[in-house]
DNA sequence: ACTGAACGTGTAAACGTTTTCATATAAAGA
DNA sequence: TCTTTATATGAAAACGTTTACACGTTCAGT
């Protein structure tokens, strides 16, 4: 009877592990609390022997200081918010790509990073600050994922420098980190006019956002800057319903029902031209012999994939870190040269393409 | 020339935004610091007048409170950090899924969340503890992704909550949400045992990890309950180098090639899967009409392929959901009836399982 | 030897909260 | 009317930092 209290171990019990301050290393050390501050924070006019002395005391101790104490203190939080907006099926896959090189760059900058989804808003046009925004938990946001020039717009109010990746907004608070969407549709469609390919198709979805307008209109640009056809029948937009794996399949069908002579497909990204694949094998036809395929995205799948799929890369390490590095220098008030960046993709050759057979 | 420094305009000037404190509003309110903070936090003994007339004050200037300021006095961050170990390739898809769920739940309960990876060490065996909890910034602990006991033992010291994602550590700061693999791969055996099929093949890869392990281990023993044979030729593990689409391919012909007779495979993962029925089609077999085939994880990618793939859900919603409230019930030193959780898998009827026809 | 600068260190204030303590008023019980 | 209790509020301390200020000491330059 007595023991059922003390017993009620269905709860966790955390051992209460005692937290070293700056004042403990600083009584450990005889120096004062400025002193070891000065010392941990590298503040010139200190003694050196008094400055090792401390420093030995505080890894001795382990001493860590107090992120909110810091923080309360300076104004500063080294803390980098990251807020996922709206994105499509096919960019999922790429995600998590981001998020891993972002946290990388951002943590290797010495920041930590608080991770946030952009809440839905049922009112219309209203988005409402991020929690870390409002509660003073970041010095700065990277945004990923889609957002309207209103709402970015709103966001622009959140007192903090914000940096957009693969979008763009002119505004003193904002930079950017994205990749040159229409360069890499251009070198697409060079590469394969290079190999003797004329009627090339075109296998797009949504053209809701930049990138995907950009390489749209590479491809268009370039053909016509090459003198070849761009013959309406050669683009097919896959269905709204099915902006995956489906959609790229039936879109493949179509081109290959309405345009016989095709000889090579430019997919607007691996997903479709995934589908493409599959649908290109059902009707009999040999990948690359009698017909070369391109995607856009170079997600991992492409290697996977039977051919392995010609691509254009995403560059998400290159995106990822001069994002960081841009946004956290505009954090610390450094100049920063050029706010927007255009990461420059790269074309990744493997084995869906070979150069056009004469008859 | 004297405008020069004025105009040096590249760099990102942000608006400051003056921060609303709540001395500010208590000021405006008439009253003292300690009432305004008292009406925001609901304590009782404040006049209804008075604390209508803080509350009206406080949404007018927009106050947040100061997480900093906040922590700093109470000791509490409310925050969880997401540590993500270590992770196999099959495992991509499946991230972006947790992370969603996790910020969601988490964000649910009134938390926010910091995202930070486990610190590879090159030393053997030495765990380095995550920057969040050495900074103090995070209440509780959720780590998604593999890490060994012994890694599990240092973390026991971190003196904080934490809260493991399928898998399982028995110690008073640990709590788990895990997907019950066992049950999931019985439900398997016996939904294609019910269907008549006799002959099982299993497609496994590394059994490193506790999840992979169960369901190796639900298969053999369901096998053998059901009284079926379990020939070891039915077992292919994948090429330790092809942990992927190409594993499940390569496996899968062994598996044809050495058991003809074979009327149905369970593969460990979906994506291994997927490379079975390319590999089955190539074979020139029918699926589901001549061999059938069951997936586990319930990717996406089960709905995009030709026949769409019969699998075991990974119930990341529910997982997420168990994982965010036993943990933070724990930080709020609440009891928590079951620290352990399982969440029983469901299995997803598609198209790639037919009954066993009479040759 | 005296001034002024450079160096080195400690005291105390400030950041924005929450909460303990004290105090004042109102209501209730004798 | 006088205590006792419940209600309501404010003053002030505390959390862990960083930094402005003050006060020394040392040292080079006259």
């Amino acid at each position: 009877m007595k023991m059922a209290k003390e017993i009620e171990s269905n709860q966790l019990l955390l051992k209460n592990i005692e937290h070293v301050s700056i004042s403990a290393v600083a009584e450990k050390a005889g120096a004062s609390i400025a002193t070891v501050s000065r010392v941990l924070n590298k503040h010139p006019y200190v003694n050196k022997v008094t400055a090792d002395r401390i420093l030995k005391i505080a890894t001795e101790l382990k001493y860590r200081p107090n992120s909110s104490g810091r923080s309360l203190r300076g104004g500063k939080h080294f803390n980098i918010g990251l807020l996922r907006a709206r994105f499509a099926i096919p960019d999922q896959l790429y995600m998590e790509t981001m998020f891993t090189n972002l946290v990388r760059y951002i943590t290797l900058e010495g920041y930590g990073v608080s991770l946030e989804f952009l809440k839905e808003e049922t009112e219309k046009g209203y988005l409402s600050c991020p929690e870390v925004v409002a509660s003073r938990k970041v010095d700065g946001m990277v945004i990923i994922g889609h957002m309207d020039q209103k709402e970015l717009e709103q966001a622009s109010t959140w007192g903090i420098p914000i940096c957009l990746i693969n979008n763009k907004f002119v505004h003193p608070n904002f930079c950017s980190s994205s990749l040159d969407d229409y360069s890499g549709a251009r070198d697409v469609v060079q590469y394969l006019a290079a190999l003797g390919h004329e009627r090339i198709g075109f296998v797009y979805g949504s053209l809701e956002w930049p990138g995907t307008r950009a390489r749209h209109q590479g491809y268009i640009d370039t053909m016509a800057d090459l003198g070849l056809e761009v013959n309406p029948h050669y683009l097919v937009k896959v269905d709204e319903h099915q902006q995956n794996y489906q959609g790229g399949y039936f879109a493949t069908e179509k081109l290959l029902r309405e345009v016989p002579d095709l000889t090579a497909i430019f997919y607007i990204n691996d997903w479709y031209a995934i589908g493409g694949i599959c649908a290109i094998k059902a009707y009999g036809k040999r990948i690359p012999e009698d017909i070369s395929l391109v995607g856009f995205d170079n997600s991992w799948m492409g290697e996977e994939v039977l051919p392995r799929l010609t691509t254009v890369s995403m560059e998400a390490p290159e995106i990822c870190r001069e994002a960081a590095s841009t946004l956290i220098r505009a954090v610390e008030n450094k100049p920063v040269a050029r706010p927007h960046v255009n990461i420059r993709p790269k074309l990744f050759i493997r084995d869906s393409c070979a150069p056009l057979r004469e008859k």
